[in-house]
Formats: C-alpha cells, sequence, structure tokens
DNA sequence: TCGTCGGGAGAACGGGCGTTCTCTCGCGGT
DNA sequence: ACCGCGAGAGAACGCCCGTTCTCCCGACGA
C-alpha cells in the first residue's frame, strides 16, 4: 500500500475543499481531485463511492472547520457582549482571507440546493447551528428575547458574508459589527 | 418567419429565467431552453451567439424586474421611513412567492463568480444598484450618516434573502424589518 | 410555375465528465 | 522463488452539453 488509507482521505478532502470552494462544486471534474490529491481514481472511488459523497463530506468538513474558527474567536473573549461582537471579527478575519469566496454553503445551494436534496439540507442544518450558537450567545448576554437577537444577527452575518463576497471587501464584516453593537444597546439591559 | 423576432426573444427569456432561475444556470441545457420556448436552436443562437449571452441576457432582465418590483413597493409608500420599511415589506411579498430560491445573482455568483468575470461583475453591479437605492431613501429619511445606515440595511437585506432561500421560510423578512425599525430609532432624528 | 430564401426539427460533432476496466508492477507470505 | 493481492496509471465507456450542420418544407417574387 502506497500511503495510509487515512492519510489518503486527508489528501483527497484537502485537494476537495481547496477546489470546490475555489471553483464551485459543479465545475471541478474528479480529475481534477485526482491530479490535486496524488490519489488515484480507483483509490479515490474507494474512499467516496460518488462525488455526491465527496461533496457531503466536503461540507461535513466545511461545516466542522468553521465551527471550530468561530469557537476560536468566541472563546478568546470574556464578557458575553465581547462575545457576540468576537462573531463579527471573525467574519472580518475570515473575509480577509485571500482565498475567501463566501459561504462554501450558500454557494452550493446557490448551485444545487434546487436539485440535491442533500445539499440543500447539509446548508440547513449548517445555518441551524449558526443560529443556535448565536441564540446561545444572546441569552447569555442576558437580552430579553435571545431568539430575536439571534435572528437580527445572523440576518447581519449572513448578509455580511454575501456583500463581502460579491464586493470583494471586507468591510462589511465591521459595519455588520457596528449594526450588532447599535442592536445590543436596544436589545441588552445597560450595564 | 414562424414568429416575429420580438416575441421569440421574449420567450426564450422568459424560459430561460424560469429555467436558469429554478435549477441553476449550470443545470440547464440549451436544450431544455429550446423546448420550453419553442424556440428552434438554430433560431435561438441567432438571437444569442452563445449560453453565455443568454446568461448575461438573463440576468440582466432580472435586474430590471427587480428594480421595478422593489420601485413599485417603496413608491406606494409616503413617508421616508415608510419607504425603508416598504423595502422589507417587498423582501416579503417576494420570498412568499412559490418559486423563490433567493437572489439570482448571488446563485449566479456562487456557481460562475470565479469562473466568469462578467456573472462577477453583473453581480456586483445588481448590488451596487440596490446599495444606491437604500442610500437615497436614508438620505431622504433625513439620516445623520445616510452611507452607514444604507449598509447596516443591505446587510439585513441581503441576510433575509439568503436565509430565507436557505431555510425556506419567509420569516426573515419580519425579522429584518423589525431590525430596521430599531436600527431607524438610532439613526433617524427623533419625528 | 419555378427557384430561392429562411426557418423548423433534429442529427451530428467535439469535448468533457463521472465511473469503471485493464494492464502492469511491487510487495508480502510460504 | 513464486504466487496473488492490491494499488497506480490511465484508457475506455456511456452520457450529456454547447454548438453547428443537414435536410426538408413552405412562402414569396418573377
Amino acid at each position: 500500500m502506497a500511503i495510509d488509507t487515512a492519510t489518503a482521505q486527508r489528501q483527497v478532502l484537502d485537494a476537495a475543499d481547496a477546489l470546490f470552494y475555489e471553483r464551485g462544486v459543479q465545475s471541478v471534474g474528479m480529475d481534477a481531485i485526482r491530479t490535486a490529491s496524488g490519489v488515484s481514481l480507483k483509490r479515490l472511488y474507494q474512499l467516496f463511492p460518488s462525488k455526491d459523497a465527496l461533496i457531503e463530506a466536503y461540507l461535513h468538513q466545511r461545516d466542522q472547520q468553521w465551527k471550530t474558527m468561530l469557537a476560536e474567536h468566541v472563546d478568546a473573549a470574556t464578557e458575553p457582549r465581547e462575545k457576540i461582537l468576537a462573531v463579527f471579527d471573525f467574519l472580518h478575519s475570515w473575509f480577509t482571507q485571500k482565498d475567501f469566496r463566501g459561504c462554501a454553503f450558500i454557494n452550493s445551494f446557490g448551485e444545487l440546493g434546487a436539485v440535491s436534496p442533500k445539499v440543500a439540507e447539509l446548508a440547513q442544518e449548517h445555518k441551524a447551528g449558526f443560529r443556535q450558537a448565536l441564540a446561545d450567545l444572546a441569552a447569555a448576554a442576558g437580552a430579553a428575547d435571545p431568539q430575536q437577537l439571534a435572528d437580527h444577527l445572523i440576518l447581519l452575518s449572513e448578509g455580511a458574508i454575501t456583500t463581502s463576497a460579491i464586493s470583494g471587501s471586507a468591510a462589511p464584516a465591521t459595519r455588520a459589527r457596528e449594526a450588532a453593537e447599535l442592536l445590543m444597546q436596544l436589545a441588552l439591559p445597560a450595564r
């Protein structure tokens, strides 16, 4: 065996992640992933029985990575209010990554959501997870209506993601942070 | 001549609009548009020299339609503050259309933005136009910083569009409207 | 009436893609 | 040393798609 199964999987997933995210899921052929990963097609199909399965794994991995990065930023803050603002700092640092091209779930949903129920479902789950995280933060900060504040914050976040992707600027993150601060003034008890 | 050039063009554009929007640009073949429009392939290629040209025309048409629908809602309101809220009422009525599947520009950008500069450019122009419209409304409402208010409103709008598309619910429009009201409380001079 | 022009229907072409198959080779066990 | 399993490389297959071509017909001017 040339390479260990686990490392082969990691190589394939890394290559798929980079290519799918950069060019979109449909524009990337299995051959490109074969070339980029250095894993033979035969093995690739042993690890992932179809392109759809690979797409699923790609989205799953993105979800994990995204949650981890978000948690790192949020955990670094101590004050509940600061933790909410840290979400937008996280967005800003994400937007300034040179390969930033929007949210993988929004992009995949736009490509395949109407045609692949699985992709649509994964996008919903990802966004639901984010919403839950925001709701927890809002509750911890003592919001009178944490669900409402969470909804407002998620709108700002999603808006910032797509606006930043299309405009190519990271400014929407700071604008969203501004707006979040204003909304918190109204939704949180005075300190 | 079986059908007049103008009506043939309209039939093709209507078919392309429906199919591209519903299934995504890349999932729809020229053959499907030929069948749906009833216009022969030969004529189709006389009217639009390539699929790319047809995609461009599709996006252009979407832009026009969208601006028109927005303007109808905004113009129906009289108070400057009401005009801004009318934007979110427009979003709500859009989201409840049975074929709603998010913003055609965001979806196309996710599919082709990285690979087609023309699509990326059209998406930027569309969003810039929306931003300008919001900035005008914010200025008319007497915002201290109309650019900032416009930026906050566009984030709420874009967030509502993608959240609604993925969740399949129109609720984000009302949540965004709520948030917009709160932000206006702070950004506009007391009445 | 005849020829020609333009359009409709759909076959054809060239290329790409997802998936599978073939061939070959190196390695481990006896 | 030999056998056979599994892996790598890439050809092959079947299908789809964008684009062009062919063939046929109906309309219209001389």
